[in-house]
DNA sequence: TTGGTTTTGAAATATACATTCCATAAAAAA
DNA sequence: TTTTTTATGGAATGTATATTTCAAAACCAA
């Protein structure tokens, strides 16, 4: 039998499914999860282009985006595309305008350096509209934490000392997890359930991190993590997620809105602290 | 003769089609007028959906729509419906929700979350308003050194790391300078003319980074300085000097302008160098 | 390995859609 | 009014796009 189609009407609201990619998105075949990811990631671009784009965009065959539509129990891709444009509907125009503020200015001759900023601030601008619900639950565990221990490799190492930097300034015991990635291991087994792990991980995601990630929650100790999607290996159930798209240019992704966020997390985490310690 | 189609180029913004309709429409015939009406007040639905669908909708036929599109320049319709589409692009998800945000941003109720992402946008939109000169400059005397010496503490060390992470991705020999003030200095005192520093420091300003740039300065070492100030103790006349202001929020300042700097300035650097090796 | 199964890519087909064309209606000029 | 010009609707056409099909590749269990 091919992979199994969900027998159940498809989701007819993008949140749910948004969220019944999360869920799935790990028994589904390889290709197709690049397309849940880029879908969940990009859901602008389902709605607005024909197939033959959007796979070139993910680098898959239309076939596939097709057999994607399918197997989530959609009629066909329009069926599924319709889900995204009817969530892109009733978009008030002023605000739309606001966005693109800078695009004008980039009509004709957009510095390199208009690029970047442009995409830094769609990035931001993305990432001011996620629930601050789930921001300030974040900012309230690392406020309770003992200690905070932060992981993050490669791209995500900016974050970690930016964070690190911040924490210890508002008042909170920080540590960066470093070393060989055993000692990194026998580390985080040490943590205890008064203390907190704060993951840091972007696409290609580090195995290391994810270990720790593992680890972590196999002892019950609290996990937030920060990533570029809730389908990345570090974003779990048991743990508070936080997602951030940062916009392609050139090839590179940057680190703008992630710093916002960082920033934006440490300060709430600090407020949250400094209550606590009045009373 | 035709209703007149303008000759000129049809605008390829959806903001100034806006503007343009309302000056002319009063010129248009009347099922025209009917339909540019119904396009300035439902840009989402001709973003979305198919000239049948529309036709109907307004109460006109789809040639009239055809037309429409046509008297205005465009080449047809789905030519200027790519117009109304690009007006929606990169703006996603819970329509409700982002309504409900813009509104909460509007009325100064905003949540601390979107303060910080706000700050964030104004730092980046400025700051995209700078000398692009200067940071090709920039960028041409990393691509040509030898080795980058980084420097930059507290505030600035996230800058750092990104930096050398990304100079080292795009090919260049970085390194990030630490240890104790002393053993900074000698450190310093071994840098070639081939090499250069790239120092980052924002106030207050830490004493090391200083006294690397005078010993850098005074060896006829080349030195980039990245600062939220010119009068900053790092920059100085002899050495190129990113000004980068970052807005304050709670008290405290982010780093979302200066790491869309740092991204520009590593890749035009690495676009530079990959030049070089090419010839 | 081998045989069976699932997944994938590429070409073939069908469908939906924009576009064109023409005949007719309305409006303007004579 | 008649004549000419402009605007409109409806059907015919061509093109772009989704969908189907099928064979090859990858995967897995025995």
């Amino acid at each position: 039998m091919q992979h199994q189609q969900s027998k159940q009407q498809p989701p007819r609201a993008f949140r749910q499914l948004k969220s019944w990619l999360q869920e799935h998105n790990s028994t589904l075949p390889k290709r197709l999860q690049s397309v849940a990811a880029y879908a969940v990631s990009h859901p602008d671009m389902i709605a607005l282009n024909t197939i033959a784009v959007i796979s070139e965009q993910i680098g898959v065959t239309p076939s596939t985006i097709f057999r994607f539509a399918k197997s989530l129990g959609y009629k066909g891709f329009s069926d599924m595309q319709s889900i995204f444009q009817e969530s892109m509907r009733h978009i008030s125009q002023p605000y739309a305008e606001r966005i693109h503020s800078l695009d004008r200015q980039m009509s004709q001759k957009a510095t390199a350096f208009q690029r970047f900023a442009i995409a830094a601030n769609r990035a931001i601008e993305k990432l001011s509209q996620t629930e601050t619900q789930l921001l300030l639950q974040a900012s309230h565990k690392l406020a309770d934490a003992n200690i905070v221990y932060i992981a993050g490799q490669d791209r995500a190492a900016p974050v970690s000392v930016y964070l690190h930097y911040m924490l210890v300034k508002m008042g909170m015991q920080a540590v960066i997890l470093e070393g060989t990635p055993s000692m990194l291991v026998d580390k985080a087994k040490l943590i205890s359930a008064s203390e907190m792990l704060l993951a840091i991980s972007f696409s290609p995601y580090s195995v290391n991190t994810r270990e720790l990630v593992d680890v972590c929650i196999e002892q019950q100790v609290s996990v937030i993590s920060i990533t570029d999607s809730t389908l990345s290996p570090i974003a779990r159930r048991d743990a508070i997620c936080l997602e951030i798209i940062e916009h392609e240019v050139a090839g590179f992704r940057g680190l703008s809105a992630t710093m916002c966020l960082a920033q934006c997390l440490a300060v709430e985490a600090g407020k949250c602290r400094a209550n606590m310690n009045s009373q």
